[in-house]
RNA sequence: GUGGGUAUAGCUCAGUUGGUUAGAGCACUAGAUUGUGGUUCUAGGGGUCGUCGGUUCGAGCCCGAUUAUCCACCCCA
């Protein structure tokens, strides 16, 4: 057989035993947070039928979705004339039917439908899985990353908007951030801004436009609001709006005015205010609501099913798309024939805070650590010697390994050091004469000799 | 999908206007040290210079194509 050269596919990564421990880090505190707010761990697999994910993500998600191709002989059942033009998109349908999940939220969604007579609502649940897109890779994007969802349906309370704003805040706090933006905006707002210009089937050209403002400046906004549809009349009318600076409760303030001829743009905004005022109460005595949350016009989001609130994270200290996002979806499980089922969610982007965290220097010296106690191998004889200690020590849960052939010493201390092991037990003639063991801090280079049930209790 | 950069040892990279046998650091193996790791010293293994073609007396270097990869845009976490 030829042998193949070893690569990765296109936008995926290894993850070495360091790495991981790193990884469960983050998994493991966003969990503990998540479960302190009271929410439940569920999965989902890994792909769906196909068309349960078509027609969420919009035009440009769809194409990014893998597609599984069929078992089998797949071309049988593709129709002759579409072989023949060799016509990729409308022969998708007839060559396969199964896809990788493209996000979190999907699937929950569908969940949620197939599993409503036996949830009680409101529902609260949290998912950490890995999601894969066609993407083409580049900084801080993957082809196979994971996310961390929480979302909660059938509560359409404010409060869980101002919840997921301090579970953002905890958790990205205890994974060490310092400096870190929850921006915050609200769809009825931009559907309100859209209404008193006087378009309001524009709504998503404006927010695309918009969303680019900290990237392509005012007069790149301006320029791409133009070839979107928009007049120089209408783009003074916007101006103030995007321009709005200052503290979140004079912008407030000021959309007020703005708004004042739209009931949906007032809407929007009563329900900022109302989150705010949740998250102020729940923060009291903190600088959480000044120095972290951010109410921002511009943020847009491109899925088109967010309704109500919707969030995005950015941290400050480094250059990186978004770190996580979220809103309100009033309608998602309509899509599968349940209706009236309001939602709200955020995501924590695992791989971008992976990489965050680690240009920052960030993780604990602490997650390296995993076997605690190395024994030595000298011989047979010292091996059986060893046999009940290694069993012991392990039965009083200490993370125990003996060293699975005879080797010389130095390569057994290398071992020890390379794998961080802090404690190393030395078993040769003398040891076993006296029934003894010596034990090594491999940190200070101490060494002593004990007896079993003393070694135990040091170790233990 | 659009545009740009890069490709030399396991990894990170040098390599002169094109000129003998292509280098360094790290990593690895062994020895200095027969039962003591990290530091140090010594030695060693490891390369079809991404691939194919062209120019040339001669190509790691110049030209073309191709593949891979990275970055930016689009979009997103």
């Amino acid at each position: 057989m030829a042998v193949i050269k070893p690569s990765l596919a296109k936008g995926t990564r290894d993850f070495s035993p360091a790495e991981m421990e790193k990884r469960n880090h983050i998994f493991n505190t966003v969990k503990s947070v998540f479960v302190k707010y009271g929410y439940r761990e569920i999965q989902t697999p890994s792909f769906e039928n196909l068309q349960t994910l078509t027609g969420k993500y919009g035009d440009e998600g769809d194409k990014l979705i893998f597609k599984i191709l069929n078992s089998g002989d797949y071309l049988a059942k593709a129709p002759a004339e579409l072989l023949e033009a060799r016509a990729s998109g409308p022969l998708i349908p007839y060559i396969t039917e199964r896809a990788l999940r493209y996000d979190l939220t999907v699937p929950f969604a569908r969940y949620v439908v197939m599993h409503q007579h036996e949830l009680t609502l409101p529902f609260k649940r949290f998912q950490i899985q890995p999601v894969w897109r066609a993407d083409r890779p580049q900084r801080g994007r993957y082809r196979e990353f994971y996310q961390c969802d929480v979302d909660v349906v059938g509560s359409d309370s404010l409060l869980n908007e101002a919840e997921f704003v301090l579970i953002y805040h905890e958790a990205l706090t205890k994974l060490g951030l310092r400096d870190f933006s929850i921006k915050l905006n609200n769809r009825k707002l931009l559907a309100g801004i859209a209404e008193i210009l006087g378009k309001p089937e524009l709504i998503v050209d404006m927010t695309v436009a918009i969303d680019k403002l900290d990237k392509i400046g005012l007069e790149g906004v301006n320029n791409e609001l133009l070839a979107r549809g928009f007049t120089t009349q209408d783009l003074q009318q916007l101006a103030p709006i995007i321009k709005l600076e200052g503290p979140n409760a004079a912008k407030i303030e000021q959309l007020k005015q703005v708004l004042q001829p739209s009931a949906i743009g007032l809407a929007g905004i009563g329900e900022l205010e109302t989150v705010l005022g949740y998250v102020e109460k729940l923060s009291a005595g903190t600088d959480l609501l000044n120095r972290f949350v951010e109410v921002d016009i511009t943020l847009a989001r491109g899925l088109n099913y967010y309704t109500g609130c919707i969030f995005e994270v950015k941290t400050n200290e480094v250059a990186m798309g978004s770190i996580g996002g979220g809103g309100r979806y009033d309608d998602l499980t309509g899509m599968f024939g349940l209706k009236g089922i309001t939602g709200v969610g955020i995501s924590f982007g695992a791989d971008r805070i992976y990489d965050v965290l680690e240009e920052l220097g960030l993780f604990p010296q602490s997650t390296a650590q995993s076997t605690q106690v190395l024994i030595t191998n000298f011989d047979k004889l010292a091996e059986l010697y060893a046999l009940p200690l290694l069993q012991k020590l392990r039965a009083a849960g200490v993370a125990t390994e003996l060293y699975p052939a005879a080797a010389k010493l130095k390569k057994q201390l290398a071992y020890a050091d390379n794998k961080s092991i802090p404690y190393v037990v030395l078993v040769g003639e003398e040891e076993i004469a006296a029934s003894q063991f010596s034990l090594k801090d491999m940190r200070t280079g101490e060494q002593w000799k004990l007896n079993e049930a003393e070694l135990c209790a040091r170790l233990s």
